[in-house]
DNA sequence: GTCTATAACGAGATAGAC
DNA sequence: GTCTATCTCGTTATAGAC
């Protein structure tokens, strides 16, 4: 892509630095202001770059915020995959609860990114579509473990009402067509769900309230993967 | 408290009605920006006052900020309320189902209000403790029904386990002395629960995702009632 | 006592000329 | 890219109307 084949990184790896340099500083306001208050100005002041330098990098504010959504949920992503990959055993309860205790821990350890992602929308932006492949990668992980415990033995579920037949089914041919529908439509509420814990104990609604947050989480979790089929008396 | 009994109402009225005025406005803007963006200039601007004439009704903007999350908590509080008081029926599943849809409804009647109540933080503020009894009226309602089904017939919960013992005996404690800690801690986490089908609805998660979102979330949380032990086979 | 208006502060954002 | 003039913001002090 580039005209001489020797250098043809250095130029590249330039422009990869500054844009890692954008980002941090951007994730950086964003735990300082909120991402309503993401401003490529003050991006640039604190860069010691004009603003106007900025746009050859990411051509509006929305697109920045783009970028920050989709590293977000990579970085999320990887850290659920990171935990799937390193369970030992077999047993999908027990990757059911590393994973989400993966994505517990990720979010205390970055409340403003998960802001972004899973908190109010930013007032004016509208994610585009390009974010949807990056924000798919926990629930098609969630249901990766559901689909392995339905290989395994068969899972027990109460069917869905008439209402939901037609929905259930095209879930399950979207997600996964090997899974009965009444899994995959299970599985999307426990994936809600899921954020609903998470998202209290991140956005402060525990406080005074729950205080052994681990072992609370761990057991609602637990709860939660029976709510889905993958029994086994704990 | 007024010097004189007939016209004590007088100004007591036109304050409120100022106050109310700038609560709507304020309202508005939340709609517009986002609370990050709320400005007590702004508001005053758009109402014909000056912004120092504000804060005869608010100490500060952080005082508006805790003034609209307390009324938001109690609109909330109320709609629930409001629908758990016209079930005809006594079955505890059924009026579950309710309040849960009622606060469904809400949310989605009001979106802003509920970003402010239940989405990210907002940046710089820090709630009060004046928040925390409207903001209980929901938790309240939803304990209060799986009390009575308690009280009805009991209720088959799996026990705690002992890392979570001392915390459930203490939330029992706190909200629900007659109930069995497990109920209690169930409860709490199905509250959570619950506000993460709705925050995923509200915030758009589910968009391009699920369609028949009535039936899935009705689904959804009789899965919850029966969680926190209120079972009937529907 | 209760309210509103004027004016000002220090900090930050913004727009445009250069 | 740089500089400057002009905005907005939250907040306070002060003075006067009712």
């Amino acid at each position: 892509m580039s005209s001489t084949s020797a250098t043809k990184g250095a130029r590249a790896r330039a422009r990869e630095e500054v844009t890692a340099a954008i980002k941090d500083e951007a994730r950086r306001q964003l735990a300082a202001g909120g991402a309503a208050k993401l401003s490529l100005r003050a991006v640039a002041r604190e860069l010691g770059m004009v603003s106007s330098a900025l746009y050859r990098y990411f051509p509006s504010r929305d697109d920045l915020l783009t970028a920050l959504i989709i590293d977000a949920y990579d970085s999320l992503g990887a850290a659920a995959e990171a935990a799937h990959a390193g369970v030992a055993t077999e047993e999908p309860v027990r990757r059911w609860m590393v994973v989400c205790e993966a994505v517990r821990s990720w979010a205390l350890e970055h409340p403003h990114e998960y802001a972004l992602i899973y908190g109010s929308p930013v007032p004016g932006y509208s994610a585009p579509d390009s974010t949807i492949r990056a924000a798919a990668r926990v629930g098609q992980l969630l249901i990766d473990i559901v689909r392995d415990a339905h290989q395994g033995r068969g899972i027990a579920l109460q069917p869905l009402p008439e209402t939901l037949s037609a929905e259930g089914e095209r879930l399950a041919a979207e997600f996964a067509p090997d899974l009965p529908p009444a899994a995959v439509t299970a599985m999307v509420a426990a994936w809600a769900q899921l954020f609903g814990l998470v998202g209290f104990e991140v956005f402060g609604q525990f406080n005074r309230l729950v205080e052994e947050r681990s072992a609370f989480f761990a057991h609602a979790v637990r709860q939660l993967a029976h709510g889905v089929g993958l029994l086994r008396q704990s």
